[in-house]
DNA sequence: GTGAAAGCGCTAACAT
DNA sequence: ATGTTAGCGCTTTCAC
């Protein structure tokens, strides 16, 4: 009864229209050579059964899809999650389409990968995650670009990735910090095998290095909420405490400054210093008015939605780093008491 | 020189496997009928080539893509890209995969559902927009079933949707307010066209029309950040100020909460009461610690989930209604004083 | 259990 | 400008 009734096909139009099924594939391909009164009797009677064209039939022939396949590697970040509306914003006024997954618990990408060849998109974008090397080389035989976008794959090899210039942020942060009288910093980290956390970490403890300075004390919060409020805790709880925490991603430095807000009753800025990384929405929120690097989300999106409207020839594209800048707000604001 | 070449085909798999293309078929189909040997064999070729069933073909054959169509209508308020991401987890699990559109400046979702259309989605989500009721019959009669989630369609018909209890839960909202002692209440809407909105806001004001309470002033936020700033500053100059303001969503409440807070120099609760809806990860926040009322999405996705696991004959799912339920926080907590 | 053959709905030569 | 003819890579009868 309710079956599901095979829409319309070209063949269809063809017959009502009383031309042929090339005529109306022509109809319907624009600057194809056709009449003008043969396309009206097409379109008329397309409009007439309710024909749309077919675009599977389509990619299978042209051996393209016109989708593009989306990785979201850590979507608790609502970084990610506005990188994605911004990606299928830009990319869906290309008349690109694109099949979007979410990594859970930051499980691996390559399954995911795996099937989004299997529709033969026509490119990747991994945001915020990594694939094994063997499925890189994979998509580079099958002329399908993977774009790496805030991450960067281990072995470095020229893959086409575009971050932020995460180290350059950590050293800013760290001169900020200093020169605000912070001297006993501390620095949580995200995830151990992220490529962000550890330049971002790297730029920081090399400036204090220059500095002569000590090494941060360094605890993980995993990226994610609960773990930033855990090791927030574990920081805050050491003795000496810690006068400043840097944060690898503003997510975890507002967990960090709620806990020592309202569980350690620190003054944030005088008594704690605490900034982050990306600048995210609820960063400038006032309720935090955190410190910040920021990563200039919309120019990385453009810049992968240039990456994948240029031809695939120019794809060598290697490392692209987007350069963000310091938003010193009130978090790190050492009032003179 | 860097040209896509064509992957390989059933077809070389079938000549290195010395067995036909339909062997190759078989041995990729779970249950069809072919013997361990030749399974193997095609195994093995398929691995040496690195052979991957191209899923459009089969697609174009079987009149179905498995991919779901998703139109997310308020990227900007987090629960819906939340929903976005378990939605995605969820169809995932079940070897769906989610050609997914965000809405921008909540533009119409229609132009993407006639390209989603195109691609033969064998079902499209709808979530916080609506479409015109051409389309959904247009849909139906394609056997493409159409879920709303979180907004219901102008002229109710039968389609198939999935809410919340917006108007209980405006009704239960007032009635906690009045009982903490609120009595100039206000209400911040979203957009005048939502459903969600319309529902909760019937409910508050229904509710305070029974205790015989005046009708609550109203303003609108858009359902955006900067919308409810300015609808806050508005209802917060009002002489004589409403002493209790409950939002279309959360997303707005925290935005009015702030305001009230920092730029009014309110205490929360005991001279503001603020609460909104949905339940979003920052009303839990300790910064807000905001009096909401819940929108279980994990529920709502189950049950999408459901919907598009069932035969497409029991299509009649009509208006599904989740019961979220009050969570009472420190923003509408009146101490004595 | 396996191969041959006929399409799924479309595009792209190739004729005319 | 238009119709005819091959396929794209697969699934699915239908024989054997």
């Amino acid at each position: 009864m309710s079956k599901r009734q095979s829409p319309p096909s070209a063949h269809d139009v063809a017959r009502v229209a009383g031309v042929s099924q090339a005529a109306v594939s022509r109809a319907f391909t624009p600057g194809a050579s056709i009449a003008d009164a043969t396309k009206e009797k097409v379109f008329r009677a397309a409009k007439a059964l309710g024909y749309r064209p077919n675009l599977i039939a389509r990619s299978l022939i042209k051996g393209e899809s016109g989708i593009i396949g989306v990785i979201i590697g850590n979507p608790r970040n609502p970084l990610f999650m506005t990188a994605l509306d911004m990606l299928l914003a830009r990319l869906s006024k290309e008349g690109k389409h694109c099949l979007v997954f979410t990594l859970d618990n930051e499980s691996t990408a390559d399954a995911h990968v795996e099937n989004l060849l299997k529709f033969r998109v026509d490119a990747l974008v991994l945001v915020a995650t990594t694939l094994t090397p063997k499925l890189v080389e994979q998509c580079r035989t099958e002329g399908v670009r993977a774009i790496f976008l805030s991450r960067k794959p281990r072995n470095g090899k020229d893959f086409t990735v575009v971050t932020g210039n995460n180290k350059d942020g950590g050293q800013q942060m760290a001169e900020h910090l200093v020169q605000q009288g912070y001297r006993r910093l501390a620095f949580m980290a995200g995830r151990t095998e992220s490529s962000t956390t550890r330049d971002r970490e790297a730029g920081f403890t090399a400036y204090l290095k220059t500095r002569g300075l000590p090494a941060p004390e360094i605890e993980i919060g995993h990226f994610q909420r609960q773990g930033a409020i855990e090791a927030a805790r574990r920081l805050l709880a050491l003795k000496p405490r810690p006068d400043a925490i840097l944060c690898a991603n503003d997510y975890m430095a507002i967990a960090t400054l709620e806990i020592a807000r309202f569980e350690f009753g620190l003054e944030i800025g005088r008594e704690i210093g605490i900034a982050g990384f990306d600048d995210i929405e609820q960063a400038s929120w006032p309720s935090f008015d955190l410190t910040t690097f920021s990563l200039p989300l919309q120019k990385l999106i453009d810049t992968v939605g240039d990456m994948l409207q240029s031809p695939r020839d120019l794809d060598r594209h290697g490392h692209t780093i987007i350069e963000g800048e310091l938003k010193i707000r009130g978090s790190t604001e050492r009032r003179k008491s």
